[in-house]
DNA sequence: TCTGGGGTCCTAGGACCC
DNA sequence: TCTGGGGTCCTAGGACCC
């Protein structure tokens, strides 16, 4: 165990909704909600104004809409979080190089393995040691705040579970400091769902055995938990409930897995339908595997039915691919099976064990063990019956006729395996008109007479639209025609320092 | 009031190999 | 003839996180 609290959690504070009132300011102040607005959306954050008429997170957009009706209402506008999300980490790594993200808006920093290391080391566990490193973390919650109008709260401990159980403590706008030696005296009194992998199902296991705090747990021994909970989640209970936790920070981790999904407003019932969503969704799926510059060996298909009921289908291919024809073919392959009956509320794929080379070192690599070996490529692994495995080859043609000419149609055959429409709009998006598209609630426009500003909601044909910026003052309304020439979608405009905040 | 989208890790059974 | 145990890969599902 470090002798100080050299860990350090960042958090950002309703991280999406912070960013739309940073960059709308007639917002700062009032409920902001953010997230699908369809009828199955659901809110992905919630303000804190918001979070005071009881909307949470996770919460169905509908629920929200009754519990607070006057919120501002917006569509998650990714791009941008990215934007400031880099900007944060940018300032992370001022810190250390050891930073590691695990979503857009939190990462931990082992301060430890940065510039401040030597000094932190020195000072080992005595007081000026602490103070330096709480200053180091106010310090970085005052340049977020400088560089990004956005308030963060920080977790200081001597390791990972305490750091984060910490920043969480900080909420909002806060810092919290967890002095090593006293996990255990910190964790007791909380309730098991406070730990980090501790969700509702492991809850209620730990509940029907009489254990409700970190302390009762604490207190079992492991093969108790092990037998309650299962070897790995067990085992990783029994730690944390003791404060014992050595996990490194780690900066740079691989994606394993990518995938794409939608939920359709209206479930799906015709068969073909079906089948030209699982192509657009593999067209996506594709776009973002190649734009990683990876390829994957296992191709999965998602299905969730009118019930809620959710099954998955996966093939492992021979080798890894990126290529839509053979994605998207065996995504095709494993639906088919499905019972579809009652209807599809979604559909998803996915490619895992993803390698690191591409399809043209694969080429490359064929062609060279053809030459070497003269003979099949993993002869051994080639699955029996040959059924559907090579494609369009000998095996399956009866069956999977109609798909393999499908696929020539929507893909215009192996030429051009890159052109899969790169403005075509997706499931969810033709569900409105194309103009109805490019005002969506939240989003920046700009008026060549009255300037920037943003959609604050649009129907029957009118867009209202809030002239203001990030620097400016709270702005006011005014309404166009949807069609009106005058009025351009725009880029969104920076935060902070750049806006002259 | 019905429940998004993108991930990670774990478990369990069967196949297959040694 | 019966009985073995371990390791790895694949598939399916589930819990959990943000």
């Amino acid at each position: 165990m470090r002798p100080l609290p050299t860990i350090l959690h960042l958090d950002m504070d309703a991280f999406f909704a912070s960013v739309e009132q940073a960059s709308k300011p007639s917002l700062r102040g009032k409920p902001v909600i953010v997230g699908g607005l369809g009828g199955r959306g659901v809110v992905a954050t919630a303000s804190y104004e918001a979070r005071r008429f009881g909307v949470h997170s996770a919460m169905a957009m509908a629920h929200a809409r009754r519990l607070c009706p006057n919120a501002a209402y917006l569509v998650p506008r990714f791009e941008l979080y990215r934007q400031v999300s880099e900007t944060v980490m940018a300032l992370l790594r001022q810190l250390s190089p050891l930073v590691e993200p695990l979503s857009l808006d939190e990462a931990f920093v082992d301060l430890a393995a940065g510039p401040y290391g030597e000094v932190l080391e020195a000072a080992g566990s005595s007081a000026e040691g602490e103070e330096l490193v709480r200053a180091l973390a106010e310090d970085l919650r005052a340049d977020i705040l400088a560089a990004t109008g956005l308030t963060a709260s920080v977790g200081l401990a001597g390791c990972k579970l305490l750091a984060k159980i910490a920043s969480e403590e900080a909420k909002p706008d806060g810092l919290v400091v967890v002095e090593p030696g006293r996990e255990r005296e910190v964790l007791g009194p909380m309730p098991v769902r406070a730990l980090p992998g501790v969700g509702p199902a492991t809850a209620e296991t730990l509940r029907r055995a009489g254990l409700s705090t970190v302390a009762d747990v604490a207190a079992v021994e492991e093969p108790e938990l092990v037998r309650l909970l299962g070897r790995a989640h067990g085992g990783s209970l029994h730690a944390m409930a003791l404060g014992q936790d050595d996990r490194p920070v780690v900066a740079e981790r691989d994606a394993k897995s990518v995938s794409v999904e939608d939920t359709f407003e209206v479930d799906l019932v015709d068969r073909d339908r079906i089948v030209r969503e699982l192509d657009r969704l593999s067209e996506r799926c594709v776009r973002r595997l190649r734009g990683a510059g990876r390829s994957g060996r296992t191709v999965v298909v998602k299905v969730r039915r009118f019930d809620f009921s959710t099954l998955t289908r996966s093939e492992t291919l021979r080798a890894p691919t990126d290529d839509l024809s053979v994605i998207a073919e065996t995504a095709r392959r494993l639906v088919e099976p499905v019972e579809i009956t009652g209807g599809v509320r979604l559909l998803g794929v996915g490619v895992s064990g993803l390698a690191d080379f591409t399809q043209e070192d694969l080429f490359a690599q064929a062609a060279r063990s053809a030459e070497e070996a003269d003979g099949p490529v993993g002869e051994g692994r080639v699955r029996e019956g040959g059924e559907g495995q090579g494609g369009e080859g000998q095996g399956g043609a009866g069956e999977d006729d109609a798909g393999a000419e499908g696929a020539e149609v929507a893909y215009g055959g192996p030429a051009g395996p890159r052109a899969f429409h790169p403005g075509r709009l997706t499931a969810s998006e033709e569900e409105g008109s194309p103009t109805a598209r490019r005002w969506m609630p939240g989003y920046d426009v700009e008026h060549t007479e009255y300037g920037p500003g943003w959609v604050q909601g649009s129907g029957v044909g009118r867009v209202t639209v809030r002239f203001e910026t990030p620097g400016s003052a709270p702005g006011r309304v005014r309404t166009f025609l949807v069609d009106d020439p005058e009025l351009h979608p725009s880029a969104a405009l920076p935060l902070g320092a750049a806006s002259g905040l």
